[in-house]
DNA sequence: TAGATTGTTAATCGATTAACAATC
DNA sequence: TAGATTGTTAATCGATTAACAATC
């Protein structure tokens, strides 16, 4: 009875799903059809009924979809309900803004601490959010039981922070370390920003030879 | 005598390539296969070599890859030598934390300015980069031509800053905003957090079930 | 009812993997 | 020379698009 299991390129068009129909939703839209979607989203109408199915049908012949029921069983279905506790390691600029930044609790996160080694950040806040002592990890870790690792540290660490966190069971990571973490049995959702940014100057050179 | 253009799957696994070499390039060793290459980043020896073809025959039969030489002409590929000027819209914690945290310079770009509508921020400085006023953009885009916009910003003043900025003529954005922004003559290179977390949420849920 | 639009099956397109001749 | 490994062509696999019967 395993159902199949959905591509992750479809599953990573879900969120921008998710954000049309909530900009849907507040402009007052009450029904949308796949090809309208379609042409704002710039993607073809076939692709949205052909993702969407892969989790039921949630539209009606003739008639479109309805934004608010479709919004929330996108919502449903990304787990913006569930309430996964995550750490932070790594306190400083990034660590800071993603702290400051991220609204964890709509995206079904809640962050419960934030781990660094510097002494003079160790018992402030970061949004309301504690500094713990990097020493005390396993302690913390072990009575919290975090479901994710957020990894706001340098290169360098990354690795063997993310070593630590599996051997506490912290299976999944959320990498903005500029490294790659292969580990067995731990997933990785990587933010490779300098990646990002290096793709952006081969994109700028190309398109000047042209 | 147009080339091929090539396509954007095998340019965004070129950083991470550059990546993986620089750190060999450290570790001292001179040499590697495809092969073994691929094991180390998880990927077939098949799909580095198609990849490293679309650029030129960079390996030699029976010996595999230089590192030192093959590190450089990627690095040639994407651009690193580039000095792409770039302004930041946004002063706020995301964008104190990209400046401060991005080796720009390494990634073929100049940051040379960020834009901020708190009369307090302006006039400071952020990784040596002046802060200046919103209002005085124009002026100073025109003067200075940037290729790049970073956008910083909150999400409902994206588009309005985006379009100001095409109208200036820069063409290309590194958009942090979690907003789609889809304007005619303009390149994006999306950075979208929330939906990435939003994605690890589902992987989560979707690993519980099994 | 007639028009619109879904969900799904089939066709196409593109990306990955396999195979292998060339050759260091 | 023999073994290794490339660059490239062919085969496979997966993702996107097109088509269409079902039906609101």
């Amino acid at each position: 009875m395993e159902k199949q299991k959905v591509s992750l390129v479809v599953v990573r068009r879900l969120p921008r799903y998710y954000r049309y129909l909530g900009d849907l939703l507040k402009a007052g839209i009450t029904k949308i059809s796949s090809k309208e979607l379609g042409n704002q989203m710039g993607l073809t109408a076939s692709q949205i009924r052909q993702d969407l199915s892969c989790f039921g049908g949630f539209g009606q012949q003739g008639y479109g979809y309805n934004v608010s029921h479709l919004y929330k069983e996108i919502g449903q279905i990304l787990g913006t309900e569930h309430i996964y506790k995550a750490v932070m390691i790594g306190g400083g600029n990034l660590g800071r803004a993603i702290a400051n930044h991220i609204e964890f609790q709509k995206r079904g996160f809640n962050l419960i601490g934030i781990f660094d080694i510097r002494q003079d950040a160790i018992g402030t806040k970061i949004n309301g959010v504690p500094i713990y002592d990097m020493k005390d990890l396993e302690s913390f870790v072990t009575e919290n039981k975090p479901a994710v690792g957020i990894l706001t540290l340098p290169r360098e660490d990354a690795f063997e922070v993310a070593v630590r966190l599996k051997n506490l069971n912290v299976e999944w990571l959320w990498n903005f370390s500029n490294d790659d973490i292969i580990l067995e049995g731990v997933g990785i959702e990587n933010v490779h920003l300098e990646d990002s940014l290096m793709t952006l100057c081969y994109r700028i050179f190309e398109k000047e030879q042209e």
